[in-house]
DNA sequence: TAAGTTTGGTATATCGTTGCACCACGCCCG
DNA sequence: CGGGCGTGGTGCAACGATATACCAAACTTA
């Protein structure tokens, strides 16, 4: 079989005895176009499977619908669940969103931004990863790229935000510890310094000092179950006297759960867990887990939202969106 | 901060005093340009910020290094995995992977094929979703799309394709339990009558025969670890005599796993199970899973290989690659 | 020294589409 | 019957880049 090449309107206006112009205004139902000769320019095109290069189109209409989703491990459930909020509220206003995983790698963060700059895309959904350079946000400024940041903002903040109000919600995790009476906790998870974690430990140690339980306890790992369940292995060992941990997400939250559940432990009696995200897998395992919930999907549906707003309004300020993390009390906590 | 406009190479090639062509091969590095020349276009182009508009670019010479991969369930590991070995194939090519997550929902695989069309990639990866509509792979066609499937085959096939031979590695599963002396197995996962679904239990249903074991008792869950959790404990309860699983990946195995250890049974003691993927979780996992691996990295590494002759030698006529699922046995059988 | 060759650079057409100015025609109305 | 207007459509420039042909000057070479 020969490689076809791609039908352009050209050929659809041929087809259908018409001009250039004249297809183009028929397929868009723009101008003024009897219902005749748009039917036939109709009947032109879907005989010859033609679809519009919306590149050509764009090019020359200024406008651009396609908008990139710049994030860090598309497999953390979390992140699923954002990108699916996002995804169905841009499409129903016509968008396509493609989605581009740095997995937490500058290098191919960059390499991502800069062939989304170079694709011109309409519009950009970032969470800059640990280690930004700082000319990039000069770089999407410079080009007038509608941009909003997520999660962690970038150094320069020129860009619309949305995120969550990290302190507050490790705090109240912490405190509902506390009232249960645990007095030897420990903030698990997290690696590196960026001002999302920074900002959770602070929470949490505020609410330590609060009921005066001393220095936080910071024990480090990646993100993910397994990560999870081996740090706080590690940590049942080193320091048993542990009785309650604040989990920087519900991916280690549910890894700690089986690292007690192997070390003959039950989570919410021996040993209380919090999570953070509120991903659906939280409620169904087993022990269902407590978490400060942030609602994924209506997040991301929030996020594109904000996009939104700034692609149809370029000139107004930048904006600040924090939402709160609510405490969901399930079994793993007691 | 009122919004800039994107730089464009006329305004570059003003700043370093040279003509819009000159700046082009400055930039590209083609054509004869003189060392000084280059270096004052590329110092002007850096203080602008400037970014060639790879749309411009791409539609005049042709070319296109924008690929897309219309995959279902971006969260599932086993996709997550491919996606990251296709993506650093091509990315290390210099094209730019973007990932369109269809959610195994037709229309909006549909939608996000047509999308796909409209903004001219480069090329196509795609997962055809169980219920695909046929016009969609004449479209494509008529377009002249290098396209490769993945995993399941389009209707009409006429496109390059990679996927893994599923009968044999359900049957090898399946007679590893059977020699381990399982005379009550299952086959547990997945749901409907796609293709792969239909060949793995195949080669489940040839096994049994072949050690006249009877005809196979099929569970279908969604997939997923508590989908699969949940539909063993009922087949748990439904079937007591059931003391080995063939599934039909390894987050159901995984869920499995976990309903065992509920139930207060040992995988790989009292009931055995069988993974299917080999993602990285499997080998981590306490017990390890035994699975039908197929290295999902390496796997879609091939996968973007695949697509790159394609794109390279439009005219030869199309491939299909089938990969062997490798047995690796670890503690959840026995 | 005339003719060829290399070096460094420019002018112009072109990719596929849309925006805009404009035009031909028929009709209505004073 | 001339002017205004609505209808249906066309022609051309433009979006931002690259491909191609071409050119002027400097340098070889016979």
């Amino acid at each position: 079989m020969s490689v076809s090449k791609r039908p352009k309107l050209e050929t659809v206006a041929q087809r259908a005895g018409v001009s250039l112009t004249t297809a183009s205004q028929a397929l868009r139902g723009a101008g003024r176009i009897s219902e005749r000769t748009r039917e036939r320019v109709l009947k032109a095109a879907g005989e010859l499977h033609y679809v519009p290069d919306s590149r050509a189109a764009d090019m020359r209409s200024g406008q651009n619908r396609e908008i990139g989703f710049v994030i860090n491990r598309i497999s953390n459930p979390f992140n699923a669940e954002v990108i699916s909020g996002v995804s169905d509220l841009l499409e129903a206003e016509g968008y396509l969103v493609s989605i581009l995983d740095a997995r937490d790698d500058p290098r191919r963060q960059q390499r991502h931004l800069e062939s989304f700059i170079r694709n011109g895309r309409g519009g950009l959904l970032w969470v800059p990863a640990d280690e930004t350079p700082s000319e990039l946000p000069g770089l999407l400024r410079a080009h007038g790229t509608p941009t909003v940041t997520f999660l962690r903002r970038s150094t320069a903040d020129a860009f619309d935000h949305v995120g969550i109000r990290n302190a507050e919600a490790t705090q109240i995790a912490t405190d509902h510890l506390a009232q249960l009476g645990h007095r030897h906790l420990a903030y698990l998870g997290g690696t590196g310094a960026n001002q999302v974690r920074r900002d959770r430990i602070n929470g949490h140690a505020a609410a330590l000092e609060q009921h005066g339980l001393g220095q936080p306890l910071i024990w480090p790992c990646e993100d993910g179950r397994m990560a999870g369940r081996d740090a706080m292995t590690q940590l049942l060992d080193a320091r048993p006297e542990t009785t309650a941990v604040v989990c920087n997400g519900d991916m280690v939250a549910l890894g700690a759960c089986l690292a007690l559940a192997q070390a003959g432990l039950v989570p919410g009696r021996d040993v209380s867990v919090v999570g953070f995200d509120g991903i659906r897998e939280a409620a169904m395992a087993a022990p269902a887990l407590t978490t400060m919930e942030v609602s994924p999907y209506e997040l991301g549906q929030g996020l594109a939202r904000v996009l939104l707003e700034r692609i149809r309004s370029p000139g107004r300020p930048t904006a600040v969106t924090e939402v709160s993390a609510k405490l969901v009390i399930r079994d793993s906590t007691g």
